[in-house]
RNA sequence: GGGCGCGUAGCUCAGCGGAAGAGCACUCGCCUUACAAGCGAGGGGUCGCAGGUUCGAACCCUGCCGCGCCCA
């Protein structure tokens, strides 16, 4: 009898009953911690902390399942590999989000309570509802060490913060401005130019004429409201039509304020009429303009957008004003001309939508230039390499052009800005040992950091820095950052300005690997709007974490979008049970794990076929993750486990595990290897169920921390590949005949093969017989058909009952196919240039094709010949 | 307006110089004792269009058309 194990596993994969348990397993086992004296190589990623007020998306669970799989491989490969875990406090969002709570619960704004107890109450709500996407990363696997959790307003990382800001500070790489900048009207707070979105909207052209007589002058704008904050005209200094108004000064309806035309060569004279209107307080493009001519700025606009000036429209909102506007200058005749609709890009704040209002006021700024330059250097020194490459472009061209960036936020939760004003004027950096200055008169910068600020920190703060702690020098810089192509502005190039800077020089990372959005079946983005959103936490549900992590991950080819539908998932739990069946019926079979490989020499052709089949997925594996292609890694491995391991090793070897001796001892313990091997290496990828399986198999404790699998290439055999491969392709043929004949998958079928030995499958007659369903011919064979293939003759007998119209169709369309093969070929062949100029072996395969193509229509002609007298 | 990327089977995507591939979907036949979340077989593409380079082009070059993204 065959010796038994008596599995442990039910007949299909439940995910619900295995995953919470193994994640406390490996929880509580502690093998996701990591030791900073270790002696081992270190490895490590930091998270992209994600929002506290946020959950789980498709996006997080596509970047945590990339980067839990190169962490599990490094874990399993022997490196001291951390995954630091964490989240940002999302200044405006969760300032939001506990500002509506408060107003539904308590009816009071943030005001009411006062700057201290409204920043406790932010904290009351992060304690009591924050990081719900902590408990929900547990449920996707993530493999953080947990004992490291960091948050971007704790007490260390907001040492980081100050920090930093006095050295950045101190050389003059921040500073304090009046400047345009990007304000939210709803969050009522400025932005900076990347939290700012920009869109085609529907607007309105409207040509105004400023001015009387021979000094009237056309002006076109999408902003008739801001008007009256105009202190110029601005006309190109070569337009001619407009030269002798130059220097002259024109009467600004409704305020009767004159104001000079001024010529400007960033004026775009085929815009409108060539002349535009020039508002410094309320245009980016018209405060340049103003800063060039000395114009004075005139503010017409509160936080709010809401009118400030000028009797009838003061008051109104930015959006009502301007339609009031129109028509005022209508009726005073001075609309030449209206386009509407009129497209043109708007700018929205990113956190909420509202169109956002360029707005003159005084800002703090990081002084970018030498960082960014720093940034752009360790790119291309190589220090840090960018995947997939096509992303560095983007890289440059950001970082070469990058405008300073607008630290100050409006906000109470954040990183309060450590500057004092005196009351003389006086302005102190408060360090994180200082003490802020006492005395009357001395209060405190009343603004926030952006969020992004205390983020581009991450790498190292959360390491201990600015400690010289042996985190930060075990596993600073970090191995690999993943993030998403869209973060690349964002978080990327100020991580690695700030790593740079505050590290002397060393990159905070040696790799970036940007991956793509996440999108519905359609390749259409997810959206509320449109209805097409996928929870992740509803697949892992329904398919289970594995199934997930391995639909995103299969989807992730470097430099494009994943696409993924419920089919995937689908699809990708199958692939799991695949895997749980395939392993059940091994531990049915007795297959063992125990002890050393049998010698080669003890092993079957089929056994050595698979192994051969194993080391070249090893070695592709390991090449493929190395190079960051995920998608790759699984289609091999779901491939090789599927088709190799399922549908032909399981088959070939289930004759010689059902019988029993030296040759299901060896097969048994050839299946224990093939298994073990890919759980290990499906790992990473699909860590529950692999789990599960492998501890079941081989009765130890984790795949977690078993050993990476490493190929060892006295296993390679190409002989066996050959023969297998030949034995496949005779397989499949028996198997269409008899599809094509209607025969049942039950019925045997007597059948006499010749050619094996030629082909070289000599010892392989029963294994064709129990794969394809036949018969050795007995007393009375009489063949009525023949299948022939790699020179294998299989002659069938079909009981006289042969169905003669469908062999002949499969007979023909196999003769057009080998006669399609053979004009194809010798057409080639026939041309001198191919023969003269093609490679050696490329002219060979071609004269075997055609030889081959040949004797296939000879044998087919024949074969069709012999039907015509029948059916 | 500037730049980048993409158009390959019904859908989503590989392939990127020497015989058109995968997953899902589809058709036919099967409850063959690991798995019907399965097994076996099959159909389906002038590789966006037009030129060019090459003995040979889905793959390289040029132009055009159609999508998408980023920046202004």
């Amino acid at each position: 009898m065959t010796p038994q194990t008596q599995p442990d596993l039910s007949a299909a994969y439940q995910p619900g009953e295995v995953e919470a348990r193994r994640y406390e397993q490996w929880v509580s086992a502690g093998y996701f911690g990591v030791d900073a004296a270790s002696q081992q190589p270190p490895f490590s990623i930091v998270i992209p902390p994600p929002n506290v007020t946020g959950s789980l998306h498709m996006g997080h669970a596509l970047d945590h399942t990339i980067q839990d799989s190169l962490i599990r491989r490094r874990r399993m490969q022997g490196y001291e590999a951390l995954w630091m875990p964490g989240m940002d406090h999302a200044g405006i969002a969760t300032q939001n989000v506990v500002e509506r709570q408060l107003a539904e619960q308590d009816g009071k704004s943030r005001h009411d309570l006062g700057r201290d107890a409204f920043v406790k109450r932010v904290w009351q709500w992060k304690e009591e509802f924050g990081g719900r996407i902590l408990g929900q990363m547990r449920r996707l696997g993530d493999s953080v060490d947990w004992s490291r959790e960091r948050f971007t307003m704790d007490a260390g990382l907001s040492r980081a913060v100050l920090t930093i800001f006095k050295r950045l500070y101190s050389e003059g790489l921040i500073y304090r401005a009046e400047r345009i900048i990007n304000w939210c009207p709803r969050c009522l707070t400025a932005l900076s130019d990347i939290e700012v979105e920009h869109s085609d909207d529907d607007g309105e052209l409207v040509s105004i004429r400023y001015g009387e007589g021979d000094d009237a002058i056309v002006v076109a704008t999408t902003r008739a409201e801001t008007m009256l904050g105009d202190t110029a005209i601005a006309v190109h200094p070569d337009d001619e039509r407009y030269a002798h108004l130059v220097g002259r000064e024109i009467e600004l309806p409704f305020t009767g304020r004159r104001i000079p035309v001024v010529a400007d060569a960033h004026v775009d004279p085929e815009f409108g009429t060539g002349a535009v209107k020039v508002t410094p307080a309320h245009d980016p493009n018209d405060f340049e303009i103003g800063q060039r001519h000395d114009l004075p700025s005139i503010t017409v606009l509160d936080e709010h957008g809401v009118i400030t000036v000028h009797g009838p429209f003061e008051g109104l909102d930015r959006f009502e004003a301007r339609p009031a506007i129109v028509a005022a200058l209508r009726e005073q005749g001075r609309i030449v001309a209206e386009k509407r609709p009129y497209v043109h890009a708007v700018g929205h704040c990113s956190r909420c939508n509202t169109t956002v209002e360029p707005r003159l006021s005084k800002q703090w700024f990081v002084k970018v230039g030498p960082l960014a330059a720093a940034a752009g250097d360790a790119v291309r020194d190589g220090r840090v390499t960018i995947h997939p490459v096509e992303q560095r472009k983007r890289y440059f061209d950001w970082v070469d052009n990058m405008h300073d960036w607008c630290i100050s936020r409006q906000l109470w939760w954040g990183h309060r800005i450590p500057i004092w004003y005196g009351p003389g004027g006086e302005m102190v950096c408060v360090g994180p040992d200082d003490e802020p200055p006492t005395g009357d008169g001395w209060v405190q910068d009343s603004d926030v950091l952006d969020t992004w600020f205390s983020s581009a920190l991450w790498p190292f703060s959360t390491l201990g820095w600015p400690e010289q702690t042996p985190e930060l020098a075990k596993f600073y810089p970090t191995s690999v950052l993943v993030t998403g192509y869209d973060i690349l502005f964002f978080w990327v190039v100020r991580m690695m300005m700030f790593g740079l800077y505050a590290m002397d020089g060393r990159q905070p990372f040696d790799h970036v690997v940007l991956h793509g959005l996440v999108r519905d079946q359609f390749g259409k983005k997810m959206s509320k709007s449109r209805g097409n959103v996928v929870d992740p936490l509803e697949w892992m549900d329904a398919y289970g974490a594995d199934a997930t992590r391995f639909t995103l991950a299969r989807g992730a080819n470097p430099g494009s979008d994943v696409a993924v539908s419920e089919d995937w998932a689908q699809g990708s739990r199958n692939f799991c049970n695949k895997l749980w069946n395939a392993t059940r019926f091994a531990l049915l079979s007795g297959a063992t794990v125990e002890g050393d490989l049998p010698a080669v020499t003890e092993m079957s052709t089929v056994d050595r076929w698979v192994l051969s089949r194993l080391q070249h997925t090893v070695s592709q594996v390991d090449r493929l993750f190395e190079a960051y292609e995920f998608g790759k890694v699984c289609d091999l491995l779901y491939h090789f486990a599927w088709d190799d391991v399922c549908d032909w090793y399981l088959e070939l070897a289930k004759p010689v595990l059902s019988a029993d001796g030296d040759a299901a001892r060896v097969t048994r313990r050839v299946l224990g290897h093939v298994l073990d091997t890919l759980l290990r290496l499906l790992h990473p990828v699909m860590p529950f169920v692999t789990d599960e399986l492998w501890s079941t198999l081989t009765g130890a404790d984790s795949v977690m921390v078993a050993s990476w699998p490493t190929a060892d290439e006295a296993l390679t055999d190409p002989g066996a590949e050959a023969e297998v491969a030949t034995l496949q392709r005779v397989v499949t043929e028996i198997r269409r005949f008899r599809s094509d004949q209607g025969l049942k998958p039950g019925q045997r079928v007597a059948a006499r093969l010749t050619g094996l030995e030629a082909a070289g499958i000599g010892g392989h007659q029963q294994l064709i017989g129990s794969l394809a369903r036949l018969n050795d011919p007995a007393d009375g064979f009489e063949p009525t058909a023949s299948v022939t293939v790699t020179g294998v003759t299989v002659e069938l007998d079909t009981r006289g009952s042969i169905d003669v119209a469908a062999e002949r169709a499969r007979l023909e369309k196999d003769l057009a196919g080998a006669r399609k093969e053979l004009d194809g070929t010798t057409k080639k062949l026939a041309n001198e240039a191919f023969l003269a100029k093609a490679p050696e072996q490329v002219v060979a395969k071609i004269r075997d094709r055609q030889a081959a193509a040949t004797a296939d229509i000879e044998r087919l002609t024949a074969a069709l010949a012999g039907l015509a007298g029948r059916g």
